[in-house]
DNA sequence: TACTTGTTTTGATTTACTCAAAACAACACA
DNA sequence: TGTGTTGTTTTGAGTAAATCAAAACAAGTA
């Protein structure tokens, strides 16, 4: 079993490793420095998307203490700008930050536990980026968030 | 000239009478007290929409000066529940309100000077309200917002 | 006119985030 | 393999927006 244990830390570590290494690259083809403050924040928010810099910075603390708020902070602002991770802000709620980035998904937030998920677009790939009347605007994004009851939530609220 | 001005304030005067009663009026079919801070918040709503409750605030400040923030937040807390006023939170600004409620219309804000327009949905009546797959949510709103340049900002962007 | 209930004031507190300066580390280049 | 430049992180302070709680007060009702 100790073998067997082995050898599977083993493939697991060898995996940890591919990760951090594809953790650092796409940190460095997005041309910012690859530090640890920034592979850690970037590992814990592939492992939990729509985190917001606080619940971050409790996982980063985990595997890399000394690591500040502020950091995270920096780290994500950092990110943000370099189009590496996005910034999603539900009223109500500290602001969220996922790795999915590029096209253009909308969110489901659940107004009782506020767990959030991504949605494809309606109407295909570009539907509400085009308003009934633009008043003049040049429309460069369209933000969609659907707020309702998530299914173990409506579980829930039946049965009290 | 005289006569003419004071016709003209009388009609003035009547018309901000009947325009209080009538604010006073769906303050309290909204089943609310009806109270100076409320009016002068809701009235300063109708003549500012997509207003923050600071700026309430100093409009309300003007003409009943004692009227606290705190109030103008409670006033606009119990308008919102009320269904009397809608609440919309755009991204990296405070909370805004406006009268305009019942409809699901949607937002246009320039990401330069921040002005907000209303915009009517997309595809007719409820469209936006069917996310492709809504992954077991009871969706009970969505909340759309463009993000773009409005006109006057587009014309100083290219005149700098 | 007084009573009850809801509203507003006053003052303190919290949350999420930003700013600034000094210490430090990554990467490029010698 | 060290050295320097540049960007990053730490440390510490500060801000904006909003919330909470208790006492003073006013609206609507009887």
């Amino acid at each position: 079993m100790t073998t067997t244990r082995a050898s599977h830390d083993g493939a697991a570590l060898r995996l940890a490793a591919a990760d951090a290494s594809l953790i650092a690259d796409s940190i460095r083809s997005a041309g910012l420095k690859v530090t640890a403050p920034r592979l850690a924040v970037l590992r814990a928010l592939t492992g939990m998307p729509h985190s917001s810099a606080d619940a971050l910075f409790g996982a980063v603390r985990s595997d890399l203490p000394g690591t500040s708020l502020q950091a995270v902070y920096g780290v994500l602002s950092s990110f943000s700008t370099a189009g590496l991770v996005r910034k999603i802000e539900p009223a109500g709620s500290p602001a969220l930050f996922e790795r999915r980035v590029g096209d253009n998904h909308h969110h489901l937030v659940c107004t009782r536990c506020n767990v959030v998920h991504d949605v494809d677009c309606v109407v295909g790939h570009a539907p509400c980026l085009t308003p009934a009347d633009a008043l003049g605007f040049d429309v460069r994004a369209a933000e969609v968030i659907y707020w309702g009851l998530c299914a173990s939530c409506q579980a829930e609220t039946a049965h009290p």
